[in-house]
RNA sequence: GCAGGAAUGGUGGAAUGGUAGACACGGGGGACUUAAAAUCCCCUGGCCUUUGCGGGCUGUGUGGGUUCGAGUCCCAUUUCCUGUACCA
């Protein structure tokens, strides 16, 4: 055979499973199927980076090995390509969002195929193809047609909840809602259509709702919480203020209790489903309601310190809240006007900044139900109106928030707790002894927080006074986006009501615009698009759905990606059901997995999938980092200083590009062709090299530091890539990327194709078949456990050993060939099929190992005394602990550390280590 | 602040409570070669000791504990990463 060819070797193969379609996958009901999924990437104007395809090699390396255990596999890869990058690009330049985003899907596609993954592509989806989102259209339409039984706990069609208005108004209705709402069917009757419609988005999944949405000018639309960081946008970093607007919104709030439940079941990391469990935010209080002082009005509020409420010496409202108005005396009106005012035009970000404590006096005061107490009511930015009832009680001795505002604002403190000490601060643990807490009707003194937070929850259930309540963080999902590039919304307006279209409009088009900015009086891109209107001339919306919105039911649609009947078909959904490994980044915890759950959750309450999660088992990726180097220039001067030397001179440290420094030794001459102003540059050397330092910093363009793939798998090939990113370490670790030590895999492939090159038909000793079968063995077990980077370590030791013998078997190669084909498909391929075989060797069988083959004769024991480390000895296989402490007693090197004396215990660990204790 | 995770040689990293540092990089030495590349072999945590073979001690962020035995388990603590943040 000739020498290693990595460029020969891997483009044949790569054709061959194109021409081949090896990897083509179809249902087979006689065979136990797998799904193996990774988060489908958004197609950057970047193209991959090295980083990138570490998750993708790994999944791809479980399926491949599913696929060899006999699994039908479901491996395909799409494109999340509704993005704002895109827009904002064509914005820029006036190129249609489309065009960039195909020529990006291309170089994604083939940096990919470089890479030799074994996706079916012809199961490809785009988000942004209208085939595709014709079933991401759908999906709202659903969503609008439906609420949530809270009862059942399941979604149901609007038209029962309609059925029921009409015969009983709200009375006895369990529906998810946006605010309390009571009717009765003759007030529900009475409604005119436009009334009604309006009324049905309380309890619409999909549905309209005034919301403070973070909204930012620079980019003129909505962003989500997971897309405003620090009150700066994450795409842009453009700050970032808070405005109310009626947007379509998606009730995933709903969806809370079960969404928290089903976590259990899930194989995930505890880290993530601990994220998912914050971000659900469970918490079990009370609610309460605090009569306001000559007034009918009560306000309500919720705490998890039932505990507390002796302790109440003010109330807060958060300034959104209606009761502001409300209460508000027309003493403090003009304080109170000027604050909202105040608050009002503050952005997200100088809320966060600037957290000084702020409030303003109602002048109208509240009474404690318990205590009797006249308490005043204030109001202050501190509380949201978003979460509860946007009305806290507040208890200055037990809240740190509550404290420092009693404290600015000379409130009294009532310590509740016996020994807190609150002259300082607040003691906000939930343990103590219960003191000062007694009224008229309730003494919880003497109890623990414990018992006294389940004696007022009693109390005041019973009094009427309030209730157990449990309250979710969870908030719902903000489904529009002022933008071009989305899927349109099925949507039109008649008299400023929104009504679905029929579904044999779907596809919706997104229509064609003449600039993708925002018109003139503030309307969405789409305002400018011609016609925009049904044939009957009702306008259509014109926002566009967010990125999550396509992304979140495209595992289900890979099942059956070109049915135009249905998002997938009933027997592709049974057959496929749920992802069972799902490989991605942690950074999607609180955005895209919540979302696709919630998706999921819905869909299978409609009885149109039968999983009711999506994920079984999901493994996240680490971060690739980048690894910059540097170069010392002498300032003023164009001369370089090697790193060991900078103590010397006055430098400064210049980012230099990565792919002309190698180990840290820069190359002089590929550094003066760089850049102009480096052509003349001089060195001052230390050993006759230039050393350059590092550092770990995100991979990209500007820190000179991105490696891209294709120029490793030009220089090395695509196995040695694979290999070598598995060998980095753990695949669920964040690591630096650094070539330095590529060339170890590189190495090990061509030693094994030099050991290929010379195998021999002689049958193989016994001594070889163990080294494959430890071999087998522990790269079986490794892919179970995803650890990767130890079975490359294992294929290199068997390599090694293999080399050491005399000849190597063709039976061991064939083996190896099957081993490795995971990791390094072509390699594995061109084996396979020089050893005769036909087809690929993907479809080949696993190896399973044998016990018998790697049985010992004799078991080695380490010896120790009082724990420490002395001698081996050997000892006949299947010896029981009295032979072995026999033999060790026996053995002349014991006397040495015997020193005569007889040991208190011998302490025998079958196979594993002698103790003895003197 | 809260939650989750991590800390092991010059570097990336291995170690079901049982000989810490597998494997690889880098470094050092040697073989082959006119030379270089490639390849192959040996050494490579620290300290001490021995002419040599070797031997000893120490060592997994820090301090305690459990155990015959701890990188691993428990308690405390420091630092770093990741997520989240006025959630009542």
């Amino acid at each position: 055979m000739a020498d290693y060819n990595h460029n020969d070797i891997e483009s044949r193969w790569q054709q061959y499973w194109r021409d081949n379609g090896v990897f083509k996958t179809e249902i087979k009901k006689d065979r136990p199927k797998y799904y193996v999924l990774d988060m489908f990437p958004y197609p950057s104007g970047a193209g991959l980076h090295v980083g990138h395809p570490l998750g993708y090699i790994a999944s791809d390396i479980y399926s491949r090995y599913k696929r060899q255990q006999g699994f039908n596999v479901l491996h395909p890869m799409g494109y999340d390509a509704y993005g704002l990058p895109a827009e904002q690009y064509a914005i820029q330049t006036g190129q249609h969002p489309e065009k960039t985003t195909n020529a990006n899907i291309e170089r994604y596609r083939s940096q990919l195929d470089k890479i030799g993954f074994s996706f079916d592509w012809s199961r490809e989806v785009r988000t942004c193809d209208p085939k595709y989102y014709k079933w991401t259209q759908w999906a709202f339409m659903q969503m609008f047609n439906h609420y949530y039984d809270t009862k059942l706990g399941k979604a149901r069609p609007i038209s029962e909840l309609i059925a029921h208005l009409e015969k009983h108004g709200t009375e006895g209705l369990n529906a998810a809602e946006t605010k309390e709402i009571t009717l009765t069917a003759d007030q529900w009757n009475a409604m005119t259509e436009k009334e009604q419609r309006e009324t049905l988005m309380n309890w619409r999944i999909a549905f309209q709702g005034e919301t403070m949405v973070n909204w930012c000018p620079e980019l003129g639309t909505v962003l989500a919480n997971d897309e405003v960081s620090e009150g700066l946008s994450v795409r842009g970093g453009f700050p970032v203020e808070q405005k109310l607007m009626r947007q379509w919104c998606l009730r995933v709030s709903a969806y809370a209790p079960r969404l928290l439940d089903d976590l259990n079941d899930l194989a995930w990391s505890d880290s993530l489903k601990e994220t998912q469990r914050n971000w659900i935010g469970r918490s079990e209080g009370a609610e309460m309601k605090f009569p306001v002082k000559d007034s009918d009005l009560e306000l309500e509020i919720f705490t998890t310190r039932a505990d507390t409420v002796f302790g109440v010496t003010f109330m807060v409202l958060a300034p959104e809240s209606e009761y502001v108005r409300l209460l508000t005396t027309p003493a403090q009106k003009d304080a109170v006007e000027a604050y909202l005012n105040e608050v009002k035009h503050k952005t997200e970000r100088e809320r966060q900044i600037d957290k000084k404590v702020t409030g303003v006096f109602t002048g109208a005061y509240a009474i404690n139900p318990l205590s009797g107490k006249e308490i005043p009511i204030w109001v202050s930015d501190y509380v949201l109106a978003g979460y509860g009832t946007g009305a806290i009680m507040a208890v200055p001795a037990h809240d740190s928030r509550d404290y420092s505002f009693a404290k600015k604002f000379n409130l009294p403190i009532i310590p509740l707790i016996e020994g807190a000490d609150v002259s300082e601060e607040s003691f906000d643990a939930k343990e103590g002894i219960v003191c000062n807490s007694c009224g008229p009707d309730l003494d919880l003194n003497g109890l623990t927080v414990k018992e006294a937070i389940a004696k007022t929850k009693k109390h005041i259930s019973e009094k009427g006074i309030g209730r157990v309540k449990v309250n979710y963080r969870l908030r719902d999902a903000i489904f529009s986006r002022q933008r071009y590039w989305g899927e349109p919304f099925p949507v039109y307006y008649k008299d400023g009501i929104a009504y679905l279209m029929d579904e044999s409009a779907l596809p919706l088009l997104l229509p064609e615009v003449s600039s993708y900015l925002p018109t003139a009086d503030g309307e969405p891109p789409l305002g400018r698009a011609e016609n925009w209107k049904t044939p009957e001339g009702y306008p259509i919306e014109l926002c566009t759905m967010p990125g999550f919105a396509g992304s979140s039911a495209y595992y289900l649609r890979y099942m059956d990606p070109h049915n135009e009947e249905a998002l997938v078909s009933k027997e592709a959904d049974e057959y496929w059901r749920d992802v069972d490994l799902y490989v991605g980044g942690a950074e999607h915890a609180t955005g895209h997995l919540i979302y696709s759950r919630f998706w999921n959750k819905f869909l299978y309450d409609l009885g149109l999938v039968v999983s009711p999660e999506p994920f079984k088992k999901l493994v996240n990726q680490g971060m690739i980092q980048g690894r910059t180097n540097f170069v010392y220039r002498i300032k003023g001067t164009n001369t370089f200083v090697s790193k060991g030397l900078i103590d010397k001179y006055d430098t400064m440290p210049i980012r230099v590009d990565v792919n002309i420094v190698s180990n840290d030794i820069l190359d002089q001459d590929a550094f003066k062709a760089w850049r102009p102003d480096f052509a003349d540059a001089e060195f001052i050397l230390e050993d006759g090299k230039y050393v350059c330092g590092y550092a770990v910093e995100k991979m990209s363009k500007s820190m000179f530091n991105v490696v891209n793939p294709d120029d490793i798998v030009e220089k090395y090939g695509a196995d040695t890539l694979r290999l070598y990113e598995m060998f980095l370490g753990p695949v669920e670790q964040s690591k630096p990327w650094d070539t330095n030590g590529i060339d170890g895999v590189n190495r090990f492939l061509r030693k094994l194709w030099n050991i290929f090159s010379k195998r021999t038909d002689a049958e193989r000793s016994a001594q070889e078949k163990k080294i494959m079968h430890t071999l087998i063995k522990k790269v079986s077990q490794d892919i179970e456990n995803f650890s990767f980077n130890t079975s490359v370590a294992a294929f290199m030791i068997a390599v090694n050993e293999l080399s050491k013998l005399p000849s190597v078997s063709v039976e061991s190669m064939d083996e190896f060939a099957r081993l490795i084909a995971p990791f390094a498909p072509h390699i594995a391929e061109e084996f396979w099929h020089e050893l005769g075989h036909d087809g690929s060797v993907s479809d080949s069988e696993w190896p399973k190992w044998e016990e018998e083959a790697l049985k010992e004769d004799t078991v080695k024991y380490p010896v120790q005394f009082n724990g420490k480390m002395r001698f081996n000895i050997e000892v006949p296989a299947g010896s029981d602990k009295a032979a072995v402490e026999t033999a060790v007693l026996a053995d002349p090197a014991a006397e040495k550390w015997l020193e005569g004396k007889t040991p208190k215990k011998v302490i025998v660990v079958p196979g594993r280590i002698v103790n003895i204790v003197l």
